[in-house]
DNA sequence: ACCATAACTTGAACGCGTTCAAGTTATGTG
DNA sequence: CACATAACTTGAACGCGTTCAAGTTATGGT
């Protein structure tokens, strides 16, 4: 809210007359919490700690960042990236849209799986609808459309034919379950979270016959039905 | 943890030789916080002030709620009892599925809209895993159990024929929609949240039609598959 | 009636996230 | 080179949720 606020979340994409020494900080601070996170959890760690650790003053933490909270987003930034690199490979192996999608899926949960301990810690703070931190948010409105990118990679490159007015709904739709998955992952306490990797593994085939299913022309009138359900929900905001 | 927080949890349930003052001060407590909650928000309601407009020290507020969150279980058991007498008047009305689900998920957001502007500050509570107050857990069993009690309600008393493997399952899935209606209502910020009145409207024609598909003989397989699918998610915790 | 014990109540104190007025350091300009 | 200004850094202080040792009050057994 205030100028000196302002100005450091402008620290995000690096400007052209912008300096060096600010940037080190930023990203030692950011370095040192995202360890400290892993190591004895999201709440255990202080913004004391956080600091003392980092060699700076725990207001120096402040400058950089808003809040504890604004310090997954660095976390968030970070597992996008990865999961996009790994879904590189899958993309590149095979062109069955089954095959792809449920590569993506299980290419999302190798990402995260070393963090789902204290993933569920902060997922809380991702849960209120006024957080920044909200996939739903508008401050996290790249790193979705980035994800949801990736979704529409499975589509454009794999051999499945579907209904055109679908294809343009359907990277958003994929996403949106991908959310659930991971609102089921988050809960799950199975060992190696297997249940998640059975629910992607079931739900997969499902979705892969319904995608087939859209070109139907018997199907038409039901799909339109849907697809105007989602126009109208998604109208005034 | 201590032995005075244990004996204080007993009182959710009135035992038999229980004193009356501390059930009244407990009374006290939870209304006031209610109250305050509604007035200023649940951020800004600090248990200093909770303790203070009660008349009381604020450690006397810890001895009868392990925590701030604790309070808001206190609303949820009023709200669950609001739900279930608003949707008896409705389930009265007709016998038609559709009309039955409706009416229950309308009479839903009705029962919570006084509450939207602050349901969403302390929504987050819910949605931490390891929260007593999330809707998964343990500790709101009851509640859970009671909610999904109105969606069994909802289809025993309809005239809708459908497959009895699916009559068992569909109860916790039509509560499971539930959550997602409420996840989608407290994101929802359109005026009266209209939105999430239109998504009920378009889903509930759908629900209506699948659930009467289920009894097809074409279909069997697939919905075998989905429950095998459900089945093999639930299995281990 | 008496007292041991459980039920209840108190408020100072702790550690936390966060703020901010005051400092220090680097940079671009004359 | 000097100096005004922006960038950066500091740590004490604030209000919060929460804890706990110490008190007070009511109850059941004798």
């Amino acid at each position: 809210m205030t100028n000196v606020t302002t100005a450091a979340a402008d620290h995000g994409s690096p400007g052209p007359a912008r300096r060096a020494r600010g940037e080190q900080t930023r990203q030692l601070i950011l370095e040192t919490a995202l360890r400290l996170f892993r190591e004895r959890g999201y709440a255990e760690t202080t913004m004391r700690a956080i600091a003392k650790e980092a060699g700076v003053a725990v207001g120096n933490a402040y400058y950089y960042f808003d809040s504890k909270e604004h310090l997954i987003q660095g976390f968030y930034d970070r597992n996008q990236h990865e999961h996009r690199a790994a879904s590189a490979e899958i993309l590149a192996a095979s062109t069955d849209f089954a095959a792809r999608l449920r590569g993506v899926l299980h290419a999302g949960i190798d990402v995260n799986e070393p963090y789902h301990s204290f993933a569920a810690t902060f997922f809380k703070s991702a849960a209120e609808p006024s957080s920044p931190l909200s996939p739903f948010s508008r401050e996290s409105s790249p790193a979705r459309d980035a994800s949801i990118a990736i979704f529409r990679d499975v589509i454009e490159g794999s051999s499945a034919k579907l209904d055109p007015e679908l294809r343009k709904e359907l990277p958003e739709l994929l996403w949106l379950g991908w959310m659930g998955v991971i609102l089921f992952w988050v809960h799950d306490k199975s060992p190696g979270q297997r249940r998640t990797r059975r629910l992607i593994d079931g739900t997969v085939p499902l979705i892969d016959r319904l995608v087939g299913l859209s070109r139907l022309r018997v199907l038409r009138p039901a799909l339109r039905q849907i697809l105007a359900l989602i126009e109208s929900v998604r109208r005034d905001d």
